[in-house]
DNA sequence: ATGAAAGCGCTAACAG
DNA sequence: CTGTTAGCGCTTTCAT
């Protein structure tokens, strides 16, 4: 020690093999400028003399200099990325609620980050942690959560978390959490969707109306049986409680279960399943029990997933503001008020009339 | 200068407002050990006293602590992300090849970033910087490609420009670029499904066989075309020049192409269609012109989409690959070996018989 | 308008 | 096994 600050042999500068990224230092080499003038001239906010600039950026060019992403986001405050949270990115929910992520994600100059949690709580859990470290500016969650209090507990401590980390928790296609909790949410109105599509099947007659694919501890399912519920109480009818069938948002539980009750309720004259992926089985179940869809049976859907047009037959559906609701979720995560907690708004559904429900046969 | 580096005031250390992450020293300082050994427990690659791991990761706990993956990042060679570039998420094609990519990119510890083109050549440029920005360890461009000179040249320029700063360029679905070019190619065989396909219908007994989607600047229905032809000709026949109609890859395409096709070839008895897409178009057409699907005409299709077997009536169509392009993207993107150049795998294709395409009618 | 210098939060030699 | 010390590549005062 004691030797005054030895210079330290410095390495021969870039160890790596082939050629090498160009740095900031190097452009300002060749532009004859410090450093810090090569930065002013990227940021372009900040004066720089017309002939300066032009030497800069052409070493720029000269050199092919991109900067280095991660130097820059360790000054600044965020990483300049939305992150976007799925439980599976082949739902077919999801597709087009990412193409509303991306482009508004686009729009604002961030980056997209796509994570999966196949619905392990764990993974959900690793995931946002990940997403901590990335410093995201917005973490998306999408799809429906559980009723469930410890799982609505957790949601609350990440969303502290995050926001603690300076992030944004989005619930996407879920209902809030509570005005105290650090939390954007982008909802659609489930059950208003199930009412209009449950008051259009009671107009054309039906009456033993099957709902397909309830789940109690699921927030989705569940408000879709409430406006199914509350269309049939709005007209003094009172649903049948054995034509709310559980089961999961699948295929073959929709086969399964529209096949079964059309051999224990040949009475039921229309089938409302939960989502158009239930639906899709249903449709199969009535062909295989040589009933023709709409004349005997009506099958209606919800979700209105791309192809809900080409099936047999056209699918009549609720359709839900897809890409708005991903446009929504980064516009309000990235422009809310700097104070603000809670934050929530819920987006309108619609009815896509098409050709599978019709009249009550005879 | 020479005083002799005056120590500088030191601001009272974090300025953010609110609460404030929590560094690598905080812990140090609350464990009582320096931020070294906090970072070898991180790291966890690096002898650490038990006792002292357990003091480290007790107060990374009581302090909520993540790293900051781009401190972590600049000081790497790469930020251990995988970048996938695709023209719009909402294509078909991209949600089974995305899941590949997500879960290989997951299991190889890397997080993924989406970016959309539009095919946009711009746009497309500006994404390829932004991850040399980023430094992806991968970049994965989905879709078939143009057949354009210029556009190879482009894309050599790309895949250079990638290397360069440490990225690998992956071509997902498009033919290669040539040995001396670094990058990957992971392709599936467009001909030999259009081959496979077209012999299906040729041994139903069908002889005017429209193939509708043609595109000569484009490598996937170029490709998918010659398997047609070639078909054909396996068979000493001369495919009908014209019926192979060139369209885009759209519904609308379908409709308006198979409707004027009926009109105008009424002895057509099959019609290849380039895609899935563009199948359900042709479908319609065939229903309003009061034909019936297979009976009067034979529709395939190809990519074997989610629902495909949902329509009306089931498609029969070939089936890629989708996630297992996906998976392989990444898989061979980050474990080529050091030096490697041009890579290329090309998966297989099958077809997938349903009830879209029966015997030549009579 | 430009330069010098001090870090952002972390890792990685190099010494103990 | 643990602490010290340099930076990674960039932005940002503070001087000039």
């Amino acid at each position: 020690m004691s030797r005054p600050a030895a210079p330290a042999r410095r390495r021969p500068r870039r160890p790596r093999d082939g050629r090498v990224r160009p740095g900031i230092k190097d452009v300002a080499a060749r532009a004859g400028v410090s450093p810090a003038t090569v930065s002013r001239v990227l940021g372009g906010t900040y004066p720089v003399a017309q002939a300066t600039r032009a030497k800069v950026q052409r070493a720029m060019r000269e050199l092919d200099y991109v900067v280095n992403a991660q130097a820059r986001a360790l000054k600044g405050a965020t990483s300049k990325t939305v992150a976007f949270i799925v439980s599976d990115v082949t739902g077919p929910f999801f597709a087009h609620v990412a193409d509303g992520v991306e482009q508004q994600a686009t729009a604002e100059g961030r980056l997209c980050l796509v994570c999966t949690t196949h619905d392990e709580p764990e993974r959900e859990l690793a995931v946002i942690d990940l997403m901590r470290e990335q410093r995201a500016d917005a973490v998306i969650l999408v799809g429906g959560g559980q009723e469930d209090h410890a799982y609505r507990e957790r949601m609350v401590r990440l969303a502290r978390a995050l926001d603690d980390a300076g992030s944004r928790l989005v619930l996407c296609g879920r209902p809030p959490l509570g005005d105290d909790v650090p939390a954007t949410v982008v909802d659609y109105d489930n059950e208003g969707g199930a009412f209009a599509m449950t008051s259009h099947l009671l107009a054309l007659g039906h009456r033993r109306i099957a709902f397909m694919g309830a789940q109690e501890n699921l927030t989705t399912p569940t408000a879709r049986v409430r406006g199914f519920r509350r269309a049939h109480h709005e007209r003094g009818l009172e649903p049948d409680p054995e034509l709310v069938i559980e089961g999961e948002f699948t295929r073959s539980f929709g086969y399964a279960g529209a096949r079964d009750l059309l051999r224990r309720r040949p009475d039921v004259t229309a089938i409302f399943s939960a989502t158009d992926v239930v639906a899709t089985g249903v449709l199969q179940a009535v062909r295989d029990a040589g009933l023709r869809c709409p004349d005997d049976v009506s099958v209606t859907g919800y979700d209105d997933i791309p192809f809900a047009a080409d099936f047999a037959p056209a699918l009549t559906t609720v359709s839900i503001p897809h890409s708005e609701l991903g446009r929504a979720a980064v516009r309000l995560a990235l422009h809310r008020d700097s104070y603000s907690t809670g934050q929530y708004v819920k987006l309108g559904t619609h009815l896509a009339v098409r050709d599978s429900a019709g009249p009550l046969p005879h």
